[in-house]
RNA sequence: GGCCCCAUCGUCUAGUCAGGUCCAGGACACCAGGUUUUCAUCCUGGGAACAGGGGUUCGAAUCCCCUUGGGGUCACCA
């Protein structure tokens, strides 16, 4: 039998670091069997769903380097998608789930039902109250046939539900065992809905099947729902697929990862910092409206547009979690450490490897080794992992992923340093890179005008510039003859020319020539080496920035 | 709250299914030294866990029970 897996996302949001894992389990159980893996796009949710999200998966997907064999085809990823079982998109295949509807209709195992959206959540606040769950209490079954005939041909919203049998039903999955839940446990859901589009279970149940999908991995939230897509597949006389629950991926906190995590960071940082009013944008708008505004800060469940959220975030310097896949690319990560990182939440290879490529994944993952319990998601290994990566890249790799990177996420960079200034930056970025985006996010200075340095006079710049005799100040100002009259304004002369100086004014010891340069030149105590960074200046912006620090500074030197 | 599931260092985990080779291994983080023109690396060393309580057994991290703790679920969302 061959292998079938699918990832089936619901195209609302982004795909989120937990989806990815699914998606890439799913993906790497399938490869490793010569087995199809199937992308498909449960847009059932009218409201919710949108083209725009659908592509999102699709791009976040194809970085990872996680390709399907079947489903969706995108112009930009030619090799993806196609098949024999399409459409992928379950908006389309409105008229394969009526037919399977009306077989289920006509044997009486599925019934319409008109209860309101108020009657049934006046029951749920009752079981609420009395402390028991909620199960729909089958009102409709005591309506006649003629009654039902009559309330649709009137065109009363309906919905339709699946009779489910009162009896017990046993799940079995391959990660977390069998469980058996008892009867009544389930009651009878909602299949389709008033607007006449299945519910996901429904749809999910009448997908699978049709798709010859042979294993369903999926997130722990749905173990329970396990138990009705079951009862729905022997009333339609489907196969059972197998089955294997993943358990969730935490915050190091122990919540769940959420959407939300990133409006909680930045209301927290609001509040921390007592900000009443929205920043404003460029044109002096506020970013949101007031009200929108007071209301996000007052109330935690309220969400900002993403887009918005991250505009204020951006606006008031606020680092966001990342959360989503396109969170972890913006911030640096390369895709393959991000699967290798995922792929170690949840699952081992043992023999203590934990290094390996989505390759060896296909090659060894296997549902005996899966961890039942939900797992931490952990920032800083990710962070050594993808630093580690770094360092193992050729100058030249580095270089040229670190230019994709500045293409889709500072293009600054890429206008104002030249090929030669680009090229020196990496190099002299490499070994102290942790992200593709450290490069560039540290070293703004390099690219923004010399009239816009400024020199906040922190405790590492008193002490490089005003401490020590003669002060750094003064180490400055007499360099600055030196790289005036320097033939070659290149790293391995500034180097031998720095070099002697230090050894003739400041007793060899070069952090005493060093620091007061790096910091005339960028504005604080951090760049990389500092040949390399006067270097990729250039002998006219070191000069003019040498000049305005020694002017300003001067002013804030202390009298004695 | 009902139902279901789970439980090894701070974190991800190896070891659990076939009980002894485990006074529990690796990685990240942490701590202490060292290298370094800043930062970041890098090197050396160190502390750190079988949730608790009962069983079963010659022997339990491994099997059973209880307690505690954690997670999931209870939508015309997926």
């Amino acid at each position: 039998m061959t292998v079938v897996t699918r990832f089936a996302p619901s195209p609302s949001g982004h795909l989120h670091v937990g989806g990815a894992r699914t998606a890439l389990y799913c993906w790497a159980y399938a490869r490793g069997r010569d087995g199809r893996f199937v992308l498909r796009i449960e847009d059932t949710d009218r409201k919710r769903s949108s083209d725009a999200a659908s592509l999102g998966f699709m791009r976040d997907l194809a970085w990872l380097g996680i390709d399907w064999n079947e489903g969706p085809t995108i112009p930009e990823l030619p090799d993806c998608g196609g098949g024999d079982h399409g459409p992928y998109f379950q908006s389309e295949r409105l008229q394969i789930y009526q037919e399977h509807l009306d077989r289920l209709l006509a044997s009486g195992r599925a019934y319409h039902a008109f209860d309101t959206p108020e009657e049934l959540d006046a029951g749920r606040r009752a079981a609420r109250e009395a402390k028991v769950a909620y199960r729909y209490d089958r009102a409709a079954l005591k309506l006649s046939e003629e009654e039902v005939a009559a309330k649709l041909a009137a065109g009363e919203p309906a919905v339709i539900r699946f009779r489910t049998p009162d009896e017990p039903i046993t799940i079995v999955d391959e990660v977390l065992g069998e469980a058996t839940l008892p009867a009544g446990e389930i009651d009878d859901f909602v299949i389709r809905k008033a607007d006449g589009y299945p519910t996901y279970h429904f749809a999910v149940v009448v997908d699978d099947a049709l798709m010859k999908v042979s294993h369903v991995l999926r997130a722990q939230e749905h173990f329970n729902n396990t138990a009705r897509h079951m009862v729905l597949q022997d009333a339609l006389g489907f196969e059972r697929p197998t089955y294997g629950h993943l358990s969730l991926i935490m915050n190091p906190d122990g919540s769940k990862m959420s959407k939300r995590d990133k409006d909680k960071a930045l209301r927290a940082a609001v509040r921390e910092r007592e900000i009443e009013a929205c920043p404003l944008d460029d044109t002096g708008e506020p970013m949101v409206d007031g009200d929108t505004w007071d209301r996000w800060r007052g109330d935690k469940t309220v969400q900002l547009d993403l887009d918005r959220l991250e505009a204020i975030a951006d606006a008031l310097d606020v680092a966001l979690p990342e959360i989503n896949v396109s969170d972890f690319r913006r911030s640096g990560y390369l895709p393959e450490v991000l699967c290798n990182f995922l792929s170690l939440n949840g699952w081992s290879a043992g023999d203590d490897l934990e290094k390996f490529d989505n390759a060896f994944l296909a090659e060894r993952f296997d549902l005996d080794r899966v961890q039942k319990a939900p797992a931490k998601f952990d920032r800083d290994k990710l962070l050594a992992f993808n630093l580690d990566a770094i360092q193992a890249m050729t100058p030249e790799e580095f270089a040229s992923r670190a230019r994709a990177h500045a293409e889709a996420f500072h293009p600054e960079f890429l206008d104002r340093l030249d090929g030669d200034q680009f090229a020196m930056l990496c190099e002299a970025s490499r070994e102290r890179s942790k992200t593709l985006d450290e490069p560039f996010r540290t070293n703004r200075f390099l690219v923004d005008a010399d009239e816009a340095i400024a020199w906040p006079v922190t405790k590492p710049v008193r002490k490089a510039m005003f401490k020590g005799e003669p002060a750094g100040l003064e180490m400055l100002g007499r360099v600055r003859p030196v790289l005036n009259e320097i033939e070659e304004f290149e790293s391995s002369a500034l180097e031998s020319a720095i070099t002697a100086f230090a050894e003739a004014e400041a007793e060899g010891n070069l952090g005493r020539i060093a620091q007061p340069l790096r910091i005339a030149v960028s504005g604080g105590p951090v760049s990389p080496p500092i040949f390399d960074t006067l270097a990729i200046l250039g002998r006219e912006s070191v000069l003019a920035r040498i000049d305005r620090c020694l002017e300003v500074l001067a002013a804030e030197m202390p009298s004695s």
